[in-house]
DNA sequence: GGGGAAGAGTGGTATATAGTGGGGATTTGT
DNA sequence: ACAAATCCCCACTATATACCACTCTTCCCC
């Protein structure tokens, strides 16, 4: 369970420290791939990331995913590994796709971790319409 | 399992560079062939390739596949070996079906690599109506 | 409350290697 | 025998990776 939100600074080769409390879930490695229908990208965990890919396979032998959407999600993805001060290197390719410059949010959403340009999670936090807590408190 | 797009250049020898993260997966060679109802071309590991050509004959045994399909998967493909730098050579023949010249994509798409000519690899991204992540995320 | 230690986050430098381009020898086909 | 294609080197450049140095905060312990 991931929880909380970190303001992170990326420099400019695009290295992102992980905030430690999540760094602490991974071994040595995770997966990185962008979010799709998201402007963000998501972190997985090396087993989430697996499980992730055998739903959508499963779902493309059912005829329920096109090839493009295995396409797009797998050449989205790139392995990640920490460096001794427990940061990350973002592709130039995932930092455009997200907007993400000098500077990213990184978010603990339960069951997955999300990374993003800090003016888009605004507009996250913004979206105050459908917000109706009532239902689930 | 093979992640991550890789921009490549491809030089008027048909050289291109298969990405570091790919090249350590293959012996010294590979197989290539044309992506059946796909414009682009499918690099094989040679395990796979032998699987895949061993699926076709079993569907051509059933009668679920036809001779000719099986004629032109077979025809179309090539063997591939790489030289000091990493690069294979692409024939002529297979650059021209896949539209391929001066530069190529190549994808990491999960359980195989496909290698696109770089504006028909914009229609595959452009394919949004069919993403619903929301099924398997 | 003050001092010290440990950990988290940031920045920069050096080295290895991935990617690109090309030359020349050898082979192949005509 | 000649032209074309292929293979095998060599050399250069850009980028990634590993490494090192520093600051700031937090948390103990005295």
């Amino acid at each position: 369970m991931h929880l909380g939100k970190h303001y992170r600074s990326v420099d400019d080769k695009g290295r992102i420290a992980m905030p430690a409390t999540f760094r602490e879930a991974f071994a040595d490695t995770g997966y990185l791939a962008k979010a799709p229908g998201h402007h963000c990208l998501t972190a997985y965990l090396p087993d989430d990331f697996l499980a992730t890919i055998q739903r959508l396979e499963a779902l493309l032998r059912e005829g329920e995913a096109t090839q493009n959407e295995y396409r797009q999600f797998t050449s989205s993805a790139e392995e990640i590994s920490f460096d001794a001060q427990g940061r990350f290197r973002v592709s130039k390719e995932l930092r455009d796709a997200a907007r993400i410059d000098k500077s990213a949010i990184v978010a603990g959403v339960g069951t997955r971790i999300e990374i993003w340009n800090p003016d888009l999670w605004g507009g996250v936090e913004a979206d105050t319409d459908s917000l109706r807590g009532e239902r689930w408190l």
